[in-house]
DNA sequence: AGGTGTACGTTCAATCCCTGAACAAGGGAG
DNA sequence: CTCCCTTGTTCAGGGATTGAACGTACACCT
């Protein structure tokens, strides 16, 4: 199929609707750029696209036509459990976010009561926006900790022992009757980051989420990379003190440990008391000698992992997100230090480390990236 | 490229090659089944490669046509440089090999020797075997550091001051003649382990080649993964422990100075004098406790390392090389032991470990086959 | 304001590619 | 020996992409 003549004009519609969905609106010139069509071609497929209801066409100064994705009908769902909250987007399918509220939460808690809170909120949600649920279409659903990409369940059952053996899937899906599809939190915001944040464009990156926990997730040639069973990227739980502090995975100064939200909190507590991880880089920025120093001291840690990534992997670019990134250079710049003392320096030379740019909103953006884009169906 | 009607022509053209490759002889009918092309097309083209002297045809029965690929002519050389040795095959195209031979050899010389002595070693293999240098087609060069893949020449200086600034290829290319391609020699004992080794038909697999120092190469999706700057794999020089000894990468504690078998060979010196690491392996195997003891503690240390890759990686299979490998079990079960505590758990069930099948064959089967079949690498 | 340059989208002929149908050539079963 | 099936080739037909040419609208300079 996908070498016959008619089946390259699929290919390269399929191309422009892809590019055209992820960039959100473009003109025409912009797409036989970015594609490598040529202008005519560009023009004719536009033409077929927009009679076959798969993309609008509205003047934009000029000559210029500003194609962009047809309002498709339907919504989708973005849930995105983090260690201690709980935030859920409803978005066309189109990338319209209609709207979005976030809720403290400890996952903790076992997983009837968590899929339970994500179905109150979505069912707040709707009434806000003022649609019904019946215009669901799917619902992506992050969670802390690696997922058997098979089964769709926890790979461990020491890291979130509350969800053990359930299928988070399968229970929301049969709460709200639709699809739902599971992926781990740090993947989604990967994805997200490389759909419309830091990493867009990029094809060789690594995404860590420093919140509460250390999750990570990497992307190679573009694409979310798995591994053979599907929990590649699991960065938080490299071993880096191996007499260092127990963790809730059960082993050992695990990279977690050291520079997870949570120690740093438990750090701090003694002299600032009990501060959350914003919280905390909020006073660094603000100054605190203690705060900067936790922080500084956790961008050490990280950098020791990050090098040992650049070593096994030698990506273009680290993204780091979660609620610690907020701290900007006061983290990233130890981090930088760390990799270029301890990676080889060629691999140390490729890489640039940034924060990303969806903040604590890239888990719930990547859920929705991850249900929004599979809409290949042949509409024609 | 891919979507222009040019290109689609490029598309079925390979696509034709490598079935005719993979199944070695196919008439025309059968090959229009297999790739759903229709058998007018597939005729065009391959009197289209016939000419181009790609597939062979010969008469089979009635009006049959047999495509074979075709027997292509003349020899490669491959040339394996370890940190003290040198190893050269010379072999056919198709895969046999004619004529082998090893040399004790200081890497440690400057490059111009180095490449004058494998020069002599070609010229006394092609003696032996009675064929012309004339027939010589390609090299496959490997060198025991990091090579950037952009330009040729060893992205570290410090690992090899001996080859910093010369471009090997280039070198012996004018040497001999030929096109010479250089790869790091890990790249290479990957490859060969998964053309004709342990790693055979596996997809997502690490390679460790441990001798006098520790070198490594991924395989992903059943390609050799050089992230985005050619320098993936460098898992010798990740930091097991940030005050170690330092390496002759600058950096201290690198797996390498835990691991390698440099570091081995001078435990061992006190009480058994200066040996070699196979000698070491077989002191070990004949029973001596000491040479045991410094086995299994490198492999723990190994153990960090693969545990570290696990968890970064997720791979199905890592393939132990190098001389230190032929320790078997000695190696592998510490290996193992530290895996299962360090590494997720789930990532840890997915890998197995094992000792390659090439032996210290496998740096020059690695370079014959770089040189042998043209699409090994990811394409980037 | 006016002239000029530039970027954009469309149209059209030229070119390339795949395919279905028709056809010639052989082999095998009965 | 005849019939039937398979195989490979040829040829016309229809699709698809592209470069060039063209009309248009905006931006910029004078």
């Amino acid at each position: 199929m996908a070498n016959s003549l008619t089946g390259l004009r699929e290919t390269n519609r399929r191309l422009i609707t892809e590019t055209v969905r992820k960039s959100g609106a473009l003109t025409q010139a912009q797409l036989a750029r970015q594609t490598g069509l040529s202008p005519a071609t560009v023009s004719t497929i536009v033409r077929e696209l927009r009679d076959a209801g798969l993309v609008e066409i509205s003047q934009a100064g000029g000559r210029r036509h500003l194609i962009s994705p047809a309002r498709e009908t339907g919504l989708v769902v973005g849930v995105d459990f983090g260690h201690s909250h709980l935030r859920v987007a409803l978005a066309e399918r189109s990338h319209k976010v209609l709207a979005e509220e976030a809720i403290p939460f400890d996952v903790g808690a076992r997983a009837p009561e968590g899929l339970a809170a994500a179905e109150r909120l979505i069912i707040g949600l709707l009434g806000r926006a003022g649609v019904s649920r019946a215009e669901i279409r799917a619902v992506g659903l992050g969670l802390p900790g690696p997922i058997d990409p098979q089964t769709g369940i926890m790979g461990s059952s020491t890291i979130l022992p509350g969800w053990a053996g359930v299928d988070p899937a399968a229970e929301l899906g049969r709460r709200l009757g639709v699809p739902v599809v599971v992926d781990n939190d740090a993947n989604l915001g990967a994805l997200a980051e490389a759909t419309w944040g830091a990493a867009k464009g990029r094809r060789e990156v690594a995404y860590m989420k420093i919140g509460t926990g250390v999750g990570a997730s990497i992307l190679i040639n573009g694409l979310l990379y798995r591994g053979a069973t599907g929990t590649a990227g699991e960065l938080g739980h490299i071993t880096i003190d191996e007499n260092g502090r127990l963790c809730r995975c059960g082993n050992r100064g695990c990279l977690e440990t050291l520079a997870g939200g949570q120690q740093l909190i438990d750090l701090v507590r003694p002299t600032h008391g009990q501060v959350t991880v914003s919280r905390l880089v909020e006073l660094a920025h603000a100054g605190d000698i203690g705060c900067r120093r936790v922080i500084a001291d956790a961008g050490r840690h990280l950098g020791v992992a990050v090098a040992s990534l650049c070593n096994i992997l030698n990506p273009g670019l680290v993204v780091i997100g979660g609620a610690l990134a907020e701290a900007g250079p006061l983290l990233i710049d130890p981090i930088m230090t760390v990799v270029g003392r301890l990676a080889i320096p060629s691999a140390a030379r490729a890489v640039s480390v940034v924060k990303g740019e969806l903040g604590e909103r890239a888990g719930v953006l990547g859920a929705l990236a991850r249900v929004q884009s599979p809409n290949v169906e042949s509409a024609l």
